[in-house]
DNA sequence: TAAAAATACTCCATAGGTATTTTAT
DNA sequence: ATAAAATACCTATGGAGTATTTTTA
């Protein structure tokens, strides 16, 4: 099935001649009819009955020819598009992340970009870290986020953001506790505590810090959960407090339906990284972004957590009293 | 755009590797390399990234990958529909027709031949007879049933059945008639009349009508409508009487809602054709449709017309009584 | 007889091969 | 040192041509 030989069919379709057909291609009559009986032979049918001076398309000549048509026409647009894609800010973006710069930073970036740049579109996978870093590693990423900084051989990084894990209460819980000067880690941890699954890295930063200030690992814990969302349900409805990312409880910490709990030893600061492949030829759309990015890395943070304006510097910041007031 | 060209990119793409590519296509990796490299001179970009050891698809290589494999699906497909379409009954059947049989033959045709053959699927145009002569004879559509014998050289055709051309009233209307013993001609002429537009089938036919009973063309013409569908509505309303299809009006005649008025000298016989290309290849979706017809030319004129079971020998049958009682 | 497609043949462009070099790990 | 792609060069299949024959309107 090549492909001159179904241009020259759909002209002897168009056409009903396979002379005529020649003159418009620029090829000779045997030419034509030489591809037409290759088509034929290939095919195991007959594409054109020829009666005599008349050449008439048969049943199947007509199926190939349209679906021939769209062939030619899906290799324009390809064509077009690819140049496209040369030359303008425009085409699809693969971009994978893991669970918490896939879900909550990247669709910040994604917004924002996209009102610059309407041509772009994204496809965003959500995976661990180690199969993102792979899939970016071979090329079906263009761009990786994730939590920890890639060391595997031609992966570029640099630093997109930071972020703190933060204990987190309803207000009514909160309440319960003396929210004077700092909470006391004792109080805290006697509460009772919504925990991640098994081989969540928010869990595997808890026990970390756990282990940091004293090894004391026996937490009050009342339910087991497999998301950073179901985490946020249960302490909203009130059955514990838990730790989890400061980006994920933001919004609900500013409207006021969760509050932080200060506890400077189960504090930990978390860092994501921006990754790819380096020597890789860049294009527009990929370009941009990235400069987007590196752009966004100065402006966004101030965005993103309005409530850590000064929290850089000192991690004991008292968020407690500025939210339960 | 060469297919093995592409062939040889999307192995590459999915195996990140020309030797690879190679081996499983059995072609050498400089093959691999030359049909790689022609692709990119003739899209202007690169496809892949070549880095060191590890090889890594570029933006435009995603996009075009994609159209790719799309491309050998339907290539795929196509093969193998049309080796359906050799050996089942099955695929598309582009018939044509003027009015009266694109409209009251065909459709009942159809729906008996599909449920015999539910593979088969049925493209209908309606257009005048010279048009659908001319597109069958250049194979645009495989069958055509129109209202005279074709003369052009190579089309063949078969009569597919023969139709009066009656005169029909509301009943109302009828009965201001006196329905004893046929219609006299006079007082049928003086009635209101609604008559079909200038170039009309069926006005051609009761104007030779007309011509061959005296000359005399002093219709009583209150409307000039441009269909079949028009002309009935207007009689149903009351409008007046017309000279039209029996096909058209059998159902309203059986159901009461018009009657016939026995009018011996403007009943005119007409015959509509079966037409298509004699030595054309017939694949078996239309040969199974062509055995269908012959065998309903004999079967259905009775379904068709029930009210007609001995109305081919003579011409005077007393309709209006059988339906006005 | 003329017009269209098929056949016979010739030629050369290019798909594809082998051998080797280059490049990066 | 090794593995992968690029380069150089050669071969031969088949795409395309010209000349001619066959077929049918």
């Amino acid at each position: 099935m090549d492909i001159r030989k179904l241009e020259a069919f759909c002209k002897v379709f168009e056409l009903r001649s396979f002379s005529k057909a020649g003159q418009e291609l620029f090829l000779s009559q045997p030419t034509i009819s030489s591809h037409i009986s290759h088509l034929e032979d290939e095919l195991g049918v007959l594409l054109f009955d020829r009666l005599g001076k008349r050449t008439v398309p048969t049943q199947p000549a007509d199926l190939l020819y349209r679906t021939a048509k769209e062939l030619f026409q899906s290799l324009d647009d390809v064509q077009s598009e690819i140049h496209m894609l040369r030359d303008k800010v425009v085409g699809e973006l693969q971009i994978g992340g893991s669970t918490i710069p896939a879900n909550l930073i990247l669709p910040r970036l994604i917004s924002g970009f996209m009102r610059m740049h309407p041509g772009v579109t994204f496809s965003v996978d959500v995976s661990d870290t180690l199969e993102i870093l792979k899939r970016v590693h071979n090329g079906d990423l263009s761009l990786g986020l994730v939590g920890s900084k890639p060391d595997l051989p031609g992966l570029a990084s640099s630093l997109l953001m930071e972020d703190d894990m933060v204990v987190v209460a309803s207000p009514a819980l909160a309440k319960s506790l003396d929210g004077e000067n700092g909470t006391p880690l004792e109080s805290v941890l006697s509460l009772p505590w919504i925990m991640r699954e098994k081989g969540s890295g928010t869990r595997k930063s808890l026990e970390d810090a756990l282990d940091a200030c004293g090894g004391l690992r026996n937490l009050n814990v009342v339910s087991h959960v497999g998301s950073t969302t179901a985490v946020i349900e249960c302490v909203l409805a009130g059955v514990g407090v838990s730790a989890t990312s400061q980006l994920a409880v933001q919004r609900y910490v500013e409207s006021g339906d969760l509050v932080l709990l200060d506890v400077p030893e189960l504090r930990k600061r978390r860092r994501f990284y921006l990754t790819y492949l380096s020597d890789r030829k860049l294009y527009p759309a990929m370009r941009a972004f990235l400069a987007y990015v590196e752009n966004a890395r100065e402006t966004l943070p101030q965005q993103l957590m309005p409530g850590r304006k000064t929290s850089s510097g000192s991690a004991s910041i008292r968020l407690v009293e500025a939210n339960s007031a």
